[in-house]
RNA sequence: GCGGAUGUGGCGGAAUUGGCAGACGCGCCAGACUUAGGAUCUGGUGCCGUAAGGCGUGGGGGUUCAAGUCCCUUCAUCCGCACCA
């Protein structure tokens, strides 16, 4: 008998699969469509085990559903825009694209060493012309729709990468993908207004029933929609009023402190005005000069100057200083605050530390609050209102509506809706990115690049020093445009677009990768999308995902495709660990995925690590644990070509009921075991009980190795087998397909069905229980009723010894399960 | 602080609808085959106990004939958000 050498069959079936693309996949209306997509990668070069792991969900998913029937769309290509490409150039010397192309080839390689069934025909590589030139017209198309703008703010500025970020891609303060230190800079900028659709983003999570609830609640966070008041404060000394927006107007009649951020457009006037204007310059600056990690932590000391200003709160017509403080956000609501106390934890000591007034407006039902006593602020949404002129005595929620309803009958309120999302900042001050395609003429102003002219092609010839500016900026050649309006010299905008923008729509090109015309057809669009499950990382809970979201609405408002959300299932898997962290450089703890390939071959590792745990669950990796699946395997071998004679010399059906007891219950197991396998695959997301399974039937089928055995049960057995192992081990059930029934490929054939009437048995276990403990087991016909089965337990002799002389208080049988009799002495 | 998850043998994990806790794999122990075994096959393996039996799903309490599963409470770990007024 041949021995298992995986390396001897893997690279024999990828050859022959990937040479005659036997995973091609075309469009089909007479057949139901299934697209699975795993997050395509960046191209850093190599594999690592997250990849794998993710890489062989998507893979068994593919297999499993083609092998049921449905007309799976199973692409791949490379998010291949971003930094390190540049960061290499500015290192070595290599060209972005060179670095890229050559990571690429090598990712391919690797991937194809996996034996992964992608259809190669619709790879799609970001970093192309063929593909950037789309992306550059969906940013004309947001621009004709009036969805990207340009306009100065304060924004994030990574001084390692150079460039801004947009608020998604500073985590806790830091950047997404160098972990330097983020801060404001003032800057004119491009962005696309994904505020516009914050509404429908946060509803239609709704829709999303096959994704996990976090990744839910994080972008309902990250949306954070809220219902309040807008206030206007009058400031006569300033000849101005004043807008603060709140969730808590319930509490108006407390406010004894006004707070502006210290990017406020007021301040200037103050400044102006003020006899200490010098102090307040100074402390507006140091505000302004905190990181945003000490800006945004709810940590740092709250620290105010008073303007000596005042301005009137229209609801009582009290007085209320205007302070400047460090905590109030420029970019929310209206940059400036009302301050309650009484009302709010940060008010309350704030006011506390610089001696400001406090009123109780709230105070739980029954109970005397007095405000010079308290400690602390009473936060609580309910209560009994006092202080507020006509709604004191008011229960806190009525309170909340009156108050509102005044305030805009007073024409000073108004009820609005907020929201934490801000604009997607989309500039990038790099070269390895798709151009913004917009000129900027003397006499036109912005002008968009025809659409014939695209793409704007980035110019080859360019160098990389380091320097702050973008080495677009520095490229004569690619800068000076004549106006496509006017004719007149004009110049090009040399930002070129965030690469979370050309990840935003690559699942839809993958419908149709080659069109020339447009940037897919509708008919194909709508065919195979929306994707029916996504596989991906946790960590684009919010960027990419929510990113893809709008694009996927605005694309559907502009009648390119037919449906609301681009993916209708999320599987985000765990992390692959090494002795508890996550597999890095840094920490030293990374297996290569081409060495275990290298060593046990692709199945083995696929096996592993879809066995080890379940696939959103975080992973740990063990070197035994690879032996084991590897173990496995061969023992899968060596009792199929056991049989192998047995099997060739089979017939195609048998006589069941001739078979024997032993024969009859490996029939069971068999029948049991493919239900179970369908299950937990097709609906469970369940591959490591799936694989249990078949782990089970393998050490079934090895009790009848010194036996005879039916051919015609040897031969159905192996082959439900071998189709069952097909998706999680390609390779090997291929090779053993062909050795034992050379029949052609095992991966175009169907899915084995079940007999439902062998997975039930004639006889089945019961438990006998006294007072719950199990205390026997009864064997008896499947379909015995409770009244026997009791009868049968009190005959047991364990069990007739253990209620005698006791009284019976109560007896449940549950015909299937068990039987169990409550006594007490 | 808020939100979410997780907690089961020596380890990874299973138990899908309240019904035999620990499937499957790793590790460990023993046997067979063998010049040899880090190959392979077979058997054993939650803990305490010679046994009968008892105990056991982070801790405490509860509901139930029956709880890993439901309820209350508490602890620990991990993740996300973190001045959003």
């Amino acid at each position: 008998m041949d021995k298992y050498e995986p390396k001897n069959i893997e690279k024999k079936w990828q050859d022959k699969w990937f040479g005659e693309n036997t995973f091609k996949t075309e469009m089909d209306e007479g057949k139901k469509k299934y697209y699975t997509l795993e997050m395509f990668p960046y191209p850093s070069g190599n594999l690592h085990m997250g990849h794998v792991r993710n890489y062989s969900i998507g893979d068994v998913l593919a297999r499993f559903k083609k092998m049921q029937g449905l007309n799976v769309l199973h692409p791949m290509g490379f998010d291949s825009f971003g930094m390190p490409a540049e960061n290499a150039a500015i290192k070595n010397g290599v060209h972005p694209a060179k670095w890229t192309y050559a990571n690429i080839e090598n990712m391919k390689r690797q991937q194809n060493g996996m034996g992964l069934s992608y259809d190669w025909d619709r790879e799609a590589i970001t970093c192309s012309p063929e593909y950037y030139k789309w992306t550059q017209w969906f940013f004309e198309l947001f621009y004709k729709r009036g969805l990207a703008y340009k306009k100065k703010a304060s924004v994030n500025w990574c001084d390692n990468c150079g460039t801004v970020l947009a608020n998604e891609q500073v985590i806790e303060g830091k950047c997404w993908r160098c972990d330097g230190e983020v801060h404001k800079k003032d800057l004119s900028q491009w962005f696309f207004k994904i505020t516009d659709y914050a509404d429908e983003l946060l509803k239609d999570l709704d829709k999303l029933e096959g994704w996990p609830e976090r990744v839910k609640i994080m972008q309902e966070n990250w949306i954070g929609r809220s219902v309040g008041l807008e206030i206007t404060f009058k400031a006569p000394a300033l000849d101005e009023e004043i807008s603060v927006y709140t969730t808590r107007p319930d509490t108006s009649y407390g406010i004894t402190f006004l707070a502006l951020a210290a990017e406020h457009p007021l301040v200037e006037k103050i400044l102006e005005k003020s006899d200490k204007s010098d102090d307040i310059r100074k402390f507006c600056e140091r505000a302004r000069n905190q990181s945003e990690m000490e800006r945004t932590s709810s940590e740092s000391e709250k620290e105010g100057i008073n303007t000596g200003f005042t301005c009137i709160n229209p609801f009582n017509g009290n007085e209320v200083e205007i302070w400047i403080t460090n905590y109030v956000l420029a970019e929310y609501g209206t940059g400036a605050v009302m301050g309650v106390p009484s009302g709010d934890e940060r008010d309350f000591r704030f006011a506390t530390k610089y001696g400001i007034k406090k009123i109780l407006t709230l105070q739980p039902k029954g109970v005397t609050l007095n405000i010079d006593e308290m400690t602390e602020a009473y936060v609580e949404k309910e209560g009994v209102m006092v202080n507020s002129a006509q709604f004191t005595g008011m229960e806190f929620h009525e309170a909340m509506e009156a108050i509102m309803d005044y305030a805009e009958e007073q024409g000073f309120g108004k009820r609005r809706v907020n929201y934490r999302l801000r604009d997607w900042l989309i500039s990038r001050q790099r070269y390895w990115g798709a151009p913004i395609p917009i000129i900027y003429c003397e006499h036109c102003g912005e002008v968009l690049v025809p659409e014939e002219d695209l793409p704007v092609r980035l110019p080859e010839n360019i160098s990389f020093e380091e320097g702050a500016v973008s080495p677009l900026a520095r490229s004569e050649e690619f800068i000076n445009v004549k106006c496509p309006k006017c004719g007149a010299p004009a110049k090009r905008e040399t930002d070129t677009m965030d690469t979370f923008l050309c990840s935003s729509w690559y699942f839809l090109r993958y419908t149709d990768p080659k069109n020339n015309e447009k940037p897919f057809d509708r008919d194909k669009v709508n065919y195979f999308a929306p994707v029916d499950q996504y596989i991906g990382g946790i960590e684009h809970a919010i960027l990419h995902l929510l990113y893809s979201r709008f694009f996927t609405k605005v694309l559907r408002d502009a009648k390119l495709l037919d449906f609301d959300e681009p993916f209708t299932r999320l599987l985000t898997q765990g992390m692959v660990i090494k002795d508890g962290a996550k597999m890095s450089k840094s920490k030293g703890n990374v297996v290569s995925p081409e060495e275990i390939i290298e060593k046990y071959g692709a199945d083995t590792a696929r096996l592993f690590i879809l066995f080890a745990a379940p696939v959103d669950r975080d992973l740990e990796w063990s070197d035994q644990g690879v032996e084991g699946a590897y173990r496995f395997l061969g023992r899968l071998w060596r009792i199929l070509l056991h049989f192998e004679d047995k099997i060739k010399s089979a017939p195609e059906n048998y006589d069941v009921a001739a078979l024997n007891k032993e024969e009859k219950e490996l029939r069971h197991k068999l029948h049991v075991t493919i239900k179970k396998v369908t299950e937990d695959v097709g609906e469970r997301f369940m591959f490591n009980t799936a694989i249990s399974s078949v782990m089970e039937l393998v050490n079934t089928l090895y009790t009848f190795q010194d036996k005879e055995i039916n051919s015609g049960l040897a031969r159905e057995t192996a082959r439900a087998l071998l189709l069952m192992i097909a998706p999680f081990a390609p390779h090997i059930a291929e090779e053993l397909n062909e050795k034992l029934f050379n029949d052609g490929s095992i991966h175009q054939k169907s899915w084995p069905s079940y007999d439902e009437a062998a997975t039930k048995t004639d006889e089945i276990e019961i438990v006998a229980q006294i007072n719950g403990k199990v205390r026997d087991k009864l064997t008896v016909p499947a379909d015995t009723d409770k009244d026997t089965l009791i009868e049968l337990a009190k005959e047991r002799e364990k069990i007739a010894a253990a209620i005698a002389g006791k009284t019976i208080v109560k007896v449940i049988a549950v015909p299937g399960k068990l039987v169990n009799i409550v006594v007490r002495d």
